[in-house]
This record gives C-alpha cells, sequence and structure tokens, in this order.
DNA sequence: TGACAAGTAC
DNA sequence: GTACTTGTCA
C-alpha cells in the first residue's frame, strides 16, 4: 500500500482545488506512505503544464533564474542536456534527498528528479521527500503562469512505471492569499487566457503528457505488479497535525 | 542653436516630472533643432540608472529579451561585445536611423546608439531621430524597476562632448496610467525602495555618469566650442500641436 | 498582512 | 480604458 501525505505547514494544500501553493524555494515535505520491500523501487517528479495546450512543451527554468547558474547557456547549448554541470539548472523541481538523481530525457527534452526509495525505518511506514521548487509558476520566459503539475511515478529500476499521481502545484509569492482567491473563485475558475509563447520547437506527441481526470488517482500501468497497484493518496497541510489526514479517494 | 523637442503622441512626456512614459518598441521621435553646419556632429544616447546608487552599473538588455537574439549568450561572453552579430542585442535604445552606429564601450561597458547629423534639409530647422526600446524599465534580470534617463551628447566626428542633456524615461506596458499616477505622487514621490540586485561585477568609478541636477540642461564641456554651448531644451508632448512648444529652461 | 506596483487580458 | 493578476515593499 502506498500513498502520499503532504506534510509541510510552511505551505498550503487546497483540497478544493487538489494543489499545492507554494513560494520558490521553500520545502514541500511529501511523505509517502509504503509497505513491504520498497527497495530498488524510484519515485520520480516530473513537472508538466496542466493545460492542454502546453502539456507538450517541457517545463524548464526561466531565463532569469537560469543564468544564475549558467550565464552562458552552455548547459543546453548543443539539443542536450549538461545540467549537471551548472547546478541542475534546468530544474524547476529539486528534492532535498542526497541521493537524489537528476534525469533528462533527450527524446522529450523533460527534465525531472529521481529519488531511490529505501528500505523504510523500524516503526515508520513512510519514506519522506523534501522537494523545492527553483522557479515561479508565473516566471517570464519560464512557465509564464501557466499552471503545472508535478506527475510522480513509482518506477523500477529498469524504468519501469507502475504507479502514478498528479499533484497541482501553484509556486507564488503568496501562497495563502493566491489559495483564498482561486478557492472563492471556484469552480466558476475565471482563468484569463495569458498569451501563448511563441512554439519555435517542436516535440514529438509522445513527449505529451496527459493530467486528464485518469491521473488524479494512481494508475496501475503493469499487470504484472498488481500488488502495488491499489495505491492510496492522502495530503494534509500541516506538518503537526498528522492525525488530520485526509484521504482524497 | 540647439534644442530638442519630443514629437511623439503615442507617448507622454510629464513636465513636471521631466520624463517621458512610453512603450516598449514604440517610436520616441525627438527633434533636435539646429542651427549652422552640424554635419560631422553626432548625437549620441546612452541610458543610465537615474539613482546614484546603481548609475554606475550599466543599462542593459535583460535576460528574457537578450535569449530572442542571443540563446546562448555569445555576444558578451567573453567580456567584450560582440552585438552587432546578434541584432544589437545588448542596446536597451535602439534608433530609426538606417545610419545609427550602435556602440559600445569597453572601459565602462555600456552601450550606446549615436546617430549622425546631416545637413538639413531646406526650409527646416530641426533634425528628427527616432529612438525606440527594447526593455521595459520594470523587466526583471534587466532594469528591475530602476529608473532611467537618457544622456543625450553633442559629440563631434573625434568623440569630443560639446554638449549634454538628460530624459527621464519610464519604459512600461501603461504610460498613460504611470504618468498619471506618478503626477499624482509628485513631489512627495512616494518611490519604495526595491531590492538591489547583487554587484558582481565592479565598475571604475569613471564609469559612474552623474545625472543630478546640473545636468538637465545640456552643460558647455569644451570652452572652444563656446557657440555651441548655448542650447535651449524644448518639449512637447504632441505631434500635432507643434505650436504648444513649451520652453523647458 | 495590507497596500502598492505594474504587467496583461477583456 | 477597466479590472484583474501577482510580485514586492512596509
Amino acid at each position: 500500500m502506498i500513498s502520499v501525505l503532504i506534510l509541510t505547514n510552511h505551505n498550503r494544500f487546497s483540497k478544493v482545488l487538489k494543489q499545492v501553493f507554494i513560494d520558490m524555494n521553500k520545502m514541500l515535505l511529501i511523505n509517502f506512505q509504503l509497505s513491504g520491500d520498497v527497495t530498488g523501487l524510484f519515485i520520480r517528479a516530473l513537472p508538466v503544464y496542466a493545460s492542454p495546450d502546453f502539456s507538450g512543451i517541457p517545463v524548464t527554468r526561466c531565463t532569469v533564474h537560469s543564468v544564475e547558474s549558467d550565464p552562458k547557456g552552455k548547459a543546453h547549448s548543443s539539443g542536450f542536456c549538461n545540467c549537471s554541470k551548472y547546478e541542475n539548472v534546468g530544474h524547476v523541481i529539486r528534492s532535498q534527498s542526497s541521493d537524489a538523481q537528476y534525469y533528462y530525457d533527450d527524446l522529450s527534452r523533460r527534465h525531472s528528479v529521481l529519488v531511490p526509495l529505501r528500505k523504510l525505518q523500524v516503526g515508520s511506514h513512510s519514506f519522506p521527500i523534501g522537494y523545492y521548487f527553483t522557479c515561479k509558476t508565473s516566471c517570464p520566459g519560464g512557465m509564464q503562469r501557466r499552471p503545472i503539475n508535478i506527475i510522480f511515478t513509482l518506477e523500477t529500476a529498469c524504468g519501469d512505471v507502475i504507479g502514478r499521481r498528479v499533484l497541482g502545484v501553484r509556486i507564488c509569492s503568496c501562497p495563502k492569499r493566491d489559495m483564498e482567491r482561486l478557492e472563492k473563485d471556484y469552480p466558476k475558475g475565471k482563468k484569463r487566457n495569458y498569451e501563448q509563447p511563441s512554439k519555435k520547437i517542436k516535440y514529438s506527441p509522445s513527449c505529451s503528457y496527459s493530467t486528464d481526470e485518469s491521473d488524479t488517482c494512481f494508475t496501475k500501468l503493469s499487470e504484472e505488479m498488481n500488488d502495488l497497484s491499489k495505491i492510496l493518496l492522502e495530503f494534509n497541510e500541516k506538518v503537526i497535525s498528522l492525525s488530520q489526514i485526509v484521504n482524497l479517494l
């Protein structure tokens, strides 16, 4: 049984919007609740634009933030990724984990971060992973106000995807204010159509990630891993009151 | 006798604030009124931060706008400027003039644009130069809300500065709104202290440009050019009503 | 936390 | 031109 528990209280999770509101560079602690032996498995976190209009475009750092680590744009100058030499400059999602692996897919041109699951501590049922974000959803020349989701996938060492879970995230300067406003507007959702940036680069359709309703729960992807496919997702916005876990499913 | 006349009505000039409000990429037509033979002379336009805190820092394009012309940051990768090969990427101030020369000073690391003055048309007393701006005053990773002045210098072919004039410019999306608000606040001038960007590069003191009160009129710089030193500056924010010229001196 | 600043959509 | 968005200062 695997569930996901959000444990930070610095930040906000809206049950209504199924979305986390968090400031840049603040930690979002996600507690993956696990049972059985999960060593050898990985959790991948990959950011995807929530709107189908943009879901084919990789989510990357904005230009202003990128130049801090890579002033000359060398990390991605030849079409492939040399992020690791430049403080992982292209990665919007980072993990606090010391054994986090930063990953780049040549085909989709997407950056993601992979954290290996380890044997749980005795008496513990959860595996905490701290994430943080190095750009705002509003960053000009980057996400440009386009909402994103994080796709968490549970993967084997071979890269087989066992489970999949989508979490909306808004990285902004005023998480509280913005969450209150967006909840107030819900479900009218008066979202504005922001100008679409010019898509100079075309991406193959296979690189487009679906984030529709079927993804709001972990999806069973491989028959042979049936025992792992029954997955619960639980959220909680407080670190302190762990008892107030709200099951979303 | 040389005076400066602002002729655009797309944009605004505040007599109170002695400042032009203009949108990006819109033309600011400046009419240099001249008498006598001025062939062989040049008008240089150089942007400078208005606040003494920043006047030592060159005004350059923001990162978001720069990547459009120079995705890999090659134009200034080696400390010197290769702007011309990259659509003059570093220049905030551009001129419509076909014979505009884009200039870079190695010592101060400042970009400026030089327009040669030509023989006036028969019956005309003014030399119009169209300028436009390729970044906003608010651009993140660029001017960052720091107000700028344009320093216009009248120069000989040798680079001797004969006259000097400072004009405040605010490049923004809503020139009208912003001008009205700033005029309303004047002279209280409730300006906010925005966070100072980290100054990684130190510039020599000689590169700092004064924009204090003494610069609000053309300054006589060379005794021998005395005949050119009596200079008037006139502004007008309407194209149509040229008769409403307001002499500021 | 409230108010302001300034870009962007309608 | 109005109103909304969203960063930033106080």
